[in-house]
This record gives C-alpha cells, sequence and structure tokens, in this order.
DNA sequence: CGCGATTTTGAGCCATGTCAATCGGAGTGG
DNA sequence: CCACTCCGATTGACATGGCTCAAAATCGCG
C-alpha cells in the first residue's frame, strides 16, 4: 500500500464493448448482493444502473474515499476492499472485508476513521444514498439500509473473531463466512471460491502474523479439511470446520 | 450472569421523593453525555424528561431487552452495561462497554445478534427514538444519532485493541477510553475515575484470561503507570500510559 | 533467466492460557 | 463476636501459542 494512488473514473457511457460485457456479468453478482430480498423484481439490474452515477476503479492497495469531504456510498461491483486501521507502527488491523455487492461508506475527504483500502482492483459504483433520502425510490432505499445493518452484524462477529477464538479457529470462522457471502452472490460453488487476498491481507484481517497464519494454514491443509492454493479456497469438510470454529450460519 | 431476570419498571412519577434526588443527580451526567452538543440549550434536562417514557432497573447481570419484538433506544441514566457475544462452550466477549449517559439500541425480544447486558445494577430510560423518526424535534434526534455514530467509531477502536495490541497495551487503551468518557460526563476526576467492573468483566472485553489481565494489572501497577483499587483507578502518568497504548484522543 | 513479491520453514523467546491453590473482604447465621 | 461461605483477586507452576528474526523455496512476470 503505497501513497493514494490516481483513481480512474469514467462515465459508463465511455466504456468499450468488450468492458461493457464484463461490467454486465460483475453488476449481475452485485445485484444478487444487494438485493437479496429480491425487492426489486426481475429488472433489477437495469433499473439499479439507473440510479449510478459513475464507475470508479481503484489499484490495489488505493485508498477509497468520497470526492466531497462527508462520505458518500459506494457499491462494490467488482473486487474485494478492506476497513483498515493502521497504528503509528504500522500495524495493521482489517476491521472487515468487502466483497462484490457490498454496499460500505466511504469515508469523506478529511476524515480517518477508518481508511477504506481496495485490497484487489476494485470497481465501484458511486450510488446516491442514504445521505440522499427521498431522492431514490423507497426499496432501493431499504436494500441499502439492510445491506449497512448486515455489515454491522458482522463486524461483531469479526470482533468475536478476534478476541476469543484461537488462531485456526478465526481462519476457519472468516474462510466460512467470506464463502456464505460469495456464495450468495453466485462467485462461490458449493465447496470452493476464489480468494484473491494475500497471506499478508488474511493476517491483517485476523490479527496475527503472517509466519503463524501461514502454520495454521498449513495444519488445516495437512489435516485434510480444508485446501488453500493459487488463490483458491476448497472447504473439504464443511461440518467439520463450522463445528471447529463455532460457526453458525448466517440467517 | 443467570437467567433474565424479572426487570423493575416504573413509571416516574412513582419515584419516592430520596429516589427522586438521586435520579436527578444522575440524570444530570447523563444530559451531559447526550447533550455533547450543547443543541438542548441550558434546559436540556428538564425537556429531556418530557421524552421520557419509564426508569427500568436491571440487575447485574440482567438482560436489556426492548419488550417489543423490534429493537428500541435505551438512554443509561446510570450503571455500566456492555453488549456481549456468549460462544457454546461458554467463552464471553464484550464488544463494547456502555457507560451513563450513552444511547444504544437495545435487541428485540428474538434477536440475538448481541445481547446487552448490565454490568452493575442499571437504570435506564426507554426513549423514543430513530424508529419513531419525526415524532420528535429536530435536536433531539441530532443528538441520538451522533451518540450512536460514536459508538460506531468506538467498536472500531476495539477491534485494534483486540487484533493489533499486546495485553499490558489493550488494558491502558481501554481505561484511556472510558476515562476520557466518563470525564465527559462528569463521572471522572483528571487522573481518577470509579470503574465499576470486576477484572472478570474486563477481561471479556480485553479478549484475555482473567488471571492474565491481573498479572498485566500488577505490572502497570507496578510500574507505577497507574493504580487500581477498591473498583476505582488512578491514570498516574498520563502521557506515558498514552504512548504505551498508541492511544490517540478522540476528536 | 532474473527480479520482486509471496509463501514456507526453522529456531528461539516471550506472551498468554490453564489448572489449582491461596488470600481477603463482605455478608450470614448462630 | 465468631465460624462459615461466597466471590473476586492474586499467585505459582506448567504447557502451549504466537511472535520475531532470518533464510530458503516458489511463484508471477518481464
Amino acid at each position: 500500500m503505497t501513497a493514494a494512488p490516481p483513481t480512474g473514473r469514467k462515465a459508463m457511457s465511455e466504456l468499450d464493448p468488450s468492458t461493457l460485457g464484463w461490467f454486465n456479468e460483475a453488476l449481475g453478482h452485485a445485484v444478487r448482493g444487494l438485493d437479496r430480498e429480491r425487492l426489486l423484481g426481475s429488472d433489477g439490474a437495469p433499473r439499479l444502473r439507473g440510479f449510478v452515477r459513475k464507475l470508479e476503479r481503484y489499484p490495489p492497495g488505493g485508498r477509497v474515499m468520497s470526492e466531497t469531504s462527508s462520505r458518500r456510498l459506494k457499491w462494490i461491483v467488482s473486487g474485494w476492499a478492506g476497513e483498515m486501521h493502521v497504528l503509528p507502527d504500522a500495524r495493521r488491523q482489517i476491521c472487515s472485508f468487502l466483497l462484490p455487492g457490498d454496499v460500505f461508506a466511504a469515508p469523506g475527504l478529511g476524515e480517518e476513521p477508518c481508511a477504506v483500502v481496495a485490497l484487489t482492483q476494485l470497481d465501484c459504483l458511486d450510488i446516491p444514498g442514504l445521505l440522499a433520502p427521498m431522492a431514490e425510490p423507497e426499496p432501493f432505499q431499504k436494500l441499502i439500509e439492510h445491506r449497512l445493518a448486515e455489515a454491522r452484524e458482522r463486524r461483531y462477529d469479526h470482533m468475536l473473531r478476534l478476541g476469543r477464538l484461537t488462531g485456526p479457529q478465526r481462519l476457519v470462522h472468516l474462510l466460512l463466512e467470506l464463502h456464505a457471502r460469495l456464495q450468495i452472490v453466485g462467485l462461490a460453488g458449493d465447496t470452493d471460491f476464489r480468494l484473491p487476498l494475500t497471506q499478508e491481507h488474511l493476517a491483517d484481517g485476523l490479527g496475527q502474523s503472517v509466519v503463524h497464519l501461514n502454520r495454521n494454514l498449513r495444519m488445516l491443509r495437512r489435516s485434510g479439511l480444508l485446501d488453500v492454493r493459487f488463490g483458491g479456497v476448497t472447504l473439504r469438510d464443511r461440518r467439520q470446520l463450522a463445528a471447529l470454529a463455532s460457526w453458525e450460519a448466517p440467517v
């Protein structure tokens, strides 16, 4: 993570055709994540596109910030991000992981509560949200609130992990959460999913050193419970993993 | 913490005179906490009293829940509470501490996101809040939102503590936070404050074992940085403590 | 092939958890 | 007032987890 890089922003109309194809597929996943309750009907994607302002692309390590001084909502279409705290001595803590389909409030220009950092290449849309209430139709507003509430819930789970689970438990607990979330947006199979994070990202999220995280991974791999390779994860025994980590499937 | 105990609820008019005196003093502290921005003017307390519905008293260990199935806002007048997660194997994690003057959303009857538990005898007021918007005057609404936003910020700090600080750092960091918050409501002096928590509560908050917490306390005590005794804390060297814990004073 | 980033491994040390026992104060019944 | 009990604080002994330093192995990429 270097200095805040320039962010490329384009109006959607500027996208060339091949990019558009990719964009539409990604948008499909994102819509599944946002419209979990199916309030928007079958034409959700096209309707949502109407509300969207512009596409923003951030390189890995880029800081996501609102252009204005106040917080604005962003909606991830593709890529992963994380809410990150940095201590003076460079220790880092990722407080939550943000996945395709997630909505989050990007900090305003001056603020420093918790930076949002792109962990991979990240494409997100700036959306009118809670800050401009009544500007958009009801169901849209509701969906966003639901998603933000879920994010808050997940932060409690993360505290549990950090405070009360052992190393291997934390790791498994997080992987199960990520898997469940990716399944919802259609980016995970029954037992596997792509995990575009370095072990350092995971370690920063789980409050451990990379070295130890690596050892825990090895242990779980050797015990045959899961497999991590090529940026992909395979959960070999979901039941045992869930038991190991005191994981309860989200409602 | 045993089974959910019966909660005594009284209309405020039922309070006898001596209780009323105590209540008014406590309310004074709570108002300082809620009306940090002084939006309510000098007659804040009396005006707030008008919005208040009823006083609820919980014994230590009591679960705070809304009477209805939906979340309701509570305002702590006196006593401490904590948002608590419990794992199947009885490990506990306190995700945030709630002090006099704090506002929080009490979980509805069925919900189980994170229980709110009284850590001492707890007196709080049920207040009309975000769930009934427009029902109350503007400034009141704003104050509540500010306080809830601050609570969210604090949870990020707590994650930092759990994930990235060492034992002694966590402890000091938390004590400094509590001190700052208590000072705002007028319940702490320049260097000391009452801490009505058992070491087990602290340990549950900091994600440590009681035994180790105790050792850390001893270490800090022996190094002369602080003093903890009789449920009271004295911070002997704020500067050094802040440096030790990478503490930055809240805005 | 060579470079930089990432993953993996080894060794040693300190931090932290667990088990178990002791201590001290507050309340209780006699 | 004393014996008793309960709860919380404190301590010791010991096992283990997790960190750091440092180096080697791998991978991705030009």
